[in-house]
RNA sequence: CGCGGAGUAGAGCAGUUCGGUAGCUCGUCGGGCUCAUAACCCGAAGGUCGUAGGUUCAAAUCCUGCCUCCGCAA
């Protein structure tokens, strides 16, 4: 099939490669433009424009696909389909139905929960024990469109967002060749969703990232995973702010935020506790919890807040 | 020139204000003790103090340039 591939950050970068190296063809891909990022604010190239790029093909990065122009675009390559993976803007009407098959979808979750932005995330914070990848027809509405073909798997226990990220998009990918494959071949029945059972991750931010250790351990242990890599779980100690990386349950008991044991680092919560494994105070690097005491007095008994 | 922190032994840190013998907690190696240990005791190795220059009798420390890493903000 003729492709236009619509996609800006890695989670759809498997699948713009899976579909050049496939029997598709590319012909070309939207991305978001350039935005400033990192310490610097340099103007940085989102992902896919990387990708496709090193592809040698033709990359758009309009600011909106409503004007029109963006549709004259489409037109002038003809389309057999549509594929959209992480894009972040919205689809007018006349473009979702232009294509002979439409617009399909990759989503990072088992639609019809966690529609919209961080699906992901979300699954890992509110430690979801299944989750998985949907391809779906795109309608109008936010993640509303009629699922085409899922792929379910578990999340691991310890697995943060950013490992579950990777697998799905590698998931994604070859679930998106197969949905691409039972298209032309007429084998799929797009199913609607259950409307009743939908639900919605909203984005996340920053303000989520102080731990509250008067949670249960679970929570704290979710909340550190599903912040991970961006923007990771931070706890005050010493009256200075860290960043917890990377944790772990521990059966100990105690006043929640009161240290517990410094081998192996443990901090207690309003139900059981988590071992710290992994921090980075400010403006240092990250570095695993006994180095960290190595250098810095921390006793039993020491309070995070 | 967005704001800020930091580069000292394999790791994490102190020492820099006020120039004058290179330190701490760990790790590593050797030995001892123990039924046993991420326990304890004894000992050892390991550093051109990020880099280039300047000031000085003398620089980790003071001055100047540069490199690198990180936090915030976006």
């Amino acid at each position: 099939m003729n492709i236009i591939f619509m996609g800006t950050p890695d989670f759809a970068v498997p699948s713009l490669k899976k579909l050049i190296t496939s029997e598709h063809t590319v012909q070309a891909v939207f991305t978001q433009p350039d935005k400033p990022r990192g310490r610097k604010m340099i103007l940085t190239p989102p992902e896919v424009k990387v990708c496709a790029l090193e592809n040698s093909i033709k990359v758009y990065q309009p600011n909106t696909l409503k004007d029109g122009e963006a549709l004259e675009i489409i037109k002038s390559y003809n389309p057999d389909v549509i594929i959209v993976a992480a894009y972040g803007k919205i689809l007018p009407k006349e473009i979702l139905d232009y294509p002979k098959y439409g617009c399909i979808n990759i989503h990072g979750s088992l639609l019809p929960k966690y529609r919209g932005a961080a699906p992901i995330q979300r699954a890992v914070l509110n430690g979801e024990q299944e989750t998985g990848v949907t391809t779906m027809q795109m309608a109008e509405g936010l993640d509303t469109g009629d699922i085409l073909l899922v792929y379910k798997t578990e999340i691991i226990e310890d697995e943060t967002s950013g490992e579950l990220f990777d697998r799905l998009a590698l998931a994604g990918a070859n679930l998106l060749l197969d949905t691409l494959k039972e298209l032309e071949n007429g084998e799929i029945k797009p199913q609607k969703q259950d409307e009743s059972k939908a639900s919605y991750a909203k984005m996340i931010d920053k303000s989520m990232c102080p731990i509250n250790f008067s949670n249960s351990a679970q929570t704290v242990h979710n909340q550190v995973r599903g912040l991970k890599p961006w923007p990771v779980a931070t706890a005050i100690i010493n009256n200075k702010k860290i960043k917890i990386h990377k944790a772990r349950i521990s059966p100990l008991s105690g006043e929640p935020g009161e240290v517990v044991s410094l081998n192996p680092f443990t901090v207690a919560c309003g139900e059981n506790s988590v071992e710290i494994l992994e921090l980075q105070p400010e403006g240092k690097k990250v570095m695993d919890s006994k180095a960290y005491l190595a250098g810095n007095k921390v006793n039993i008994g020491d309070k995070f807040s």
